[in-house]
DNA sequence: CGGCATCCTATGAGATACTG
DNA sequence: CAGTATCTCATAGGATGCCG
């Protein structure tokens, strides 16, 4: 009925999916740390966060292999060796995420204080 | 001290940034609604969001004019009158938005049960 | 009409300890 | 090594009512 309506739910219901994809707050960090293309094993990708706990890189991995993000590869050793890979569709999202980062780059540094947020990494316009 | 940390703490660091200023629940779909260009006023974005709260609103909005994301013009008028833009710099956003979206229309039909999480819009591949 | 103050709640996330 | 099971807690978000 309210044909004003359709552009903008258009747009707004496919970045909800896409944000609900990768929303929260380890998966974007795991997805970076993936983006190499290597295969990394849990423990790894703990040591390269090292905030996060067990129990959340465990919870946002799963999530991620359900929604076909992440691969998963058990190697049956003892003891246990797991590896996390980006998939294809994992890998796509890369793009799109690239364009977002590009749009902060050049509109963080334009506010002094935004700096604040980036104390590891130099990312400079 | 670890080289290898370089590459996707860069790019992480302006997504974060960039999911804080659209961050939350109500910022995108005020986006969305103000997208087009046209100046709305507090109470048609509203009506476009049936759910929000008075609160939520203005809490956005007055977050996103300190983000720079939003402009707020005020008629001194009775009743009072005051109109919602998308600035140059909010409206600079839309485009690695719409690419979100696009990498959201050509995955989230592949599985069914993604169409539940969208009731409003037919947003086809 | 547009906005604010107060209070309240639900959910996401952390701490801790244990296991195949 | 790679998880899991509880428990607790903080914060984003919601309900309600008042105001210039």
């Amino acid at each position: 009925m309210n044909k004003i309506n359709e552009t903008d739910e258009k747009l707004l219901c496919p970045i909800k999916y896409t944000l609900g994809i990768v929303g929260g707050k380890w998966k974007l960090p795991i997805i970076c740390i993936l983006s190499s293309g290597e295969p990394y094993r849990f423990n790894y990708i703990k040591k390269r966060l090292p905030e996060i706990t067990n129990m959340m890189l465990t919870q946002s991995l799963k999530e991620m292999e359900a929604s076909g993000m992440v691969g998963r590869k058990q190697f049956n050793e003892v003891p246990p060796h797991v590896e996390y890979t980006l998939t294809e569709k994992g890998k796509s999202l890369l793009k799109p995420l690239e364009s977002l980062a590009e749009w902060g780059i050049e509109n963080m540094h334009q506010e002094a204080d935004n700096l604040s947020l980036c104390e590891n990494c130099q990312a400079e316009k």
